[in-house]
DNA sequence: ACAACTTATATGACACGTCATTGAATGACA
DNA sequence: TGTCATTCAATGACGTGTCATATAAGTTGT
């Protein structure tokens, strides 16, 4: 009945549903238990901590990651009541913000961002 | 100062997660305008109706998606109360459950699958 | 046959994401 | 300059997932 190209469209889907999963989770258990962030968090300040020029305004950020703005919102809101992020109103566009990692963020995300590396290696490696 | 390996590491799973966002939100917005059901439901009918053998318990589907056995209980128990899927309780032990489709979760299954195929050949298409 | 352990599913408290909406600032244009 | 539309971010209501636990049934060893 079903259609072999279908079934191997399926296949594939399952395959990224379960990597993500099985790494997602592996990598917000480990930097919650071990940093006290989930993943969502970690992945703001990672996005913060690689933009380089000033630019780094909200809107930028989620151009970059597949979260919804709301999502987004919270999660920096999460950040700042941790005090490892900062939002500074940027003066061209009073709309806009500007984030960037405290001292405190900054340590943080050095740190927790070893353990994230290598459990990518570990999830990711093509076995 | 990031290791370029590393670098590629964070772009694969950047990648990974895009895909699955966006063809994640795809199919649940398309499943449950259409038909009123989320991805999750969805996706607990494909397996159902893909187990041949009685042997459909919920701890074998377990074994067949990333969801967690909590997860599965309440999309199971939602899927019930719509009428889409039934829980017969098995006589050799009686902690099991036999899940099988119902006549209007088939006939909902049998159109929802042909979006489903559609909106993954559309999104994990190689570009 | 009785404890102690293990397994299958359900449930309650809680956290997080989504959608829709709001508030505020900006832009466009007559 | 005043109106209307647009853009950036925050928020509240709500659904669904997760963890820890409960309930119930089966298993093992004595």
């Amino acid at each position: 009945m079903a259609k072999p190209q279908d079934q191997q469209l399926v296949e594939q889907w399952r395959s990224i549903q379960t990597t993500y999963f099985h790494t997602a989770g592996a990598l917000d258990r480990a930097l919650e238990s071990k940093f006290s962030i989930g993943l969502t968090e970690f992945e703001i300040l990672d996005l913060v901590a690689e933009s380089t020029d000033a630019a780094c305004r909200m809107k930028q950020l989620g151009e970059r990651t597949p979260m919804t703005q709301s999502a987004m919102s919270k999660v920096v809101d999460r950040l700042d009541k941790a005090g490892l992020i900062s939002r500074k109103s940027c003066e061209d566009d009073r709309r806009s913000l500007f984030l960037e990692l405290t001292d405190a963020g900054r340590a943080l995300h050095r740190q927790a961002a070893v353990e994230h590396r290598a459990l990518l290696r570990e999830n990711l490696a093509k076995d």
